[in-house]
DNA sequence: ATCGGTTGTTCCAGTTAGGAATAGTAGCCT
DNA sequence: AGGCTACTATTCCTAACTGGAACAACCGAT
């Protein structure tokens, strides 16, 4: 029996079964790490472009993907893709019932959370900042949602950055409020 | 010079800050844990027995806290108190501007994202089971906002408490209006 | 032709996560 | 009194992960 996988995995496979609807030859770990950044990284880590190649490795290890080595004068490039060992497991992974709750980590929250050493004007500065980060990310977001459209393949990722976008817009209502609230304790 | 701290290293720094409000011995690494647990935890990971431990070692290396070793007859009790070179680090940190923004691990999300790959009947479950999950941790978070009350010192975490509340319940209706979309995507 | 930007991979050092192992303390039950 | 369990307190270990730097080839433009 394989060893259980780690979620990060089980994202490169996701990443790797949506490419192999189209007839490519497989990524490259730094294709991989180009995918991450532009969807990954809204939901979950992008990760670092050292663990995608160990983990690569790791899952070739295990069966879930296979590596062709394309061979040119200079250097070898290697591509990778699923194996029907690898969906099937991805499958099954998906389909077994979860407990994790999303981790946040949020340097704002922690930062207002000792507002109480901060000048108020600190405080005001951090969270209109963080108002202006949040709109560019949303405006990001949108760039991928826009990319999606409609498209029969495309429905869960859209609204999955459907959801992103939403939330995006909930926090930065949030946020103003508190920008109010905080100024009311200023006077 | 010092070495940078890390966020976490500020993170702890701060439940000491809040603990020096009142005149006691100072906080070991087992109280540490468990006021994380009851507070960080909702805006930033809680960090783990041995991250605590590490990191209380590092900050003592540097000046920003001062260990007291409590000796009694079976073993000696190590608690530690933060210093006026510590507490100056963490208003110095405070007021630094950052453009750090969140980072969200979300395993519902990542797998509505391979939604295709799921029988309708599991993404329904998917979804619904975290929305019950919310409840909880919103529930939970009522209980540490209930003990804040009004209380002048605790306005800040107060504050923090609430974008929590507001957060969670954003979360809530957009996963619902989700659930709704799914079942009619199915149809 | 060479220069900068992109593609592609590997390596390393440090940090973080999570849990197991160990052990004293304290209250409770019988 | 003895034993049980839960809590307090610390240390250790492994694996995951980050954030680079280092190295090299390839590709287009000037």
């Amino acid at each position: 029996m394989a060893a259980p996988l780690t979620t990060t995995s089980y994202a490169l496979l996701g990443l790797l079964v949506f490419d192999s609807g189209t007839e490519s030859e497989g990524l490259t770990g730094y294709e991989l790490k180009q995918r991450s950044d532009n969807t990954l990284r809204f939901y979950w880590v992008s990760p670092a472009m050292s663990q995608i190649y160990t983990e690569l490795a790791r899952l070739e290890r295990s069966g879930m993907v296979v590596a062709t080595d394309e061979v040119t004068a200079g250097r070898t490039t290697r591509r990778y893709r699923i194996t029907t060992a690898g969906s099937r497991a991805l499958t099954r992974w998906l389909h077994t019932a979860t407990d994790e709750f999303p981790t946040l980590k949020h340097p704002v929250a922690l930062r207002l959370l000792m507002g109480a050493l901060m000048d108020p004007d600190a405080v005001d500065d951090l969270l209109r900042t963080y108002v202006d980060a949040l709109r560019v990310r949303r405006a990001e977001l949108q760039v991928v949602r826009d990319m999606l459209g409609d498209a029969e393949e495309f429905r869960f990722p859209a609204l999955v950055a459907d959801w992103g976008r939403a939330y995006y817009d909930a926090e930065e209502s949030i946020t103003l409020q508190l920008i109010d609230r905080v100024r009311r304790l200023g006077r």
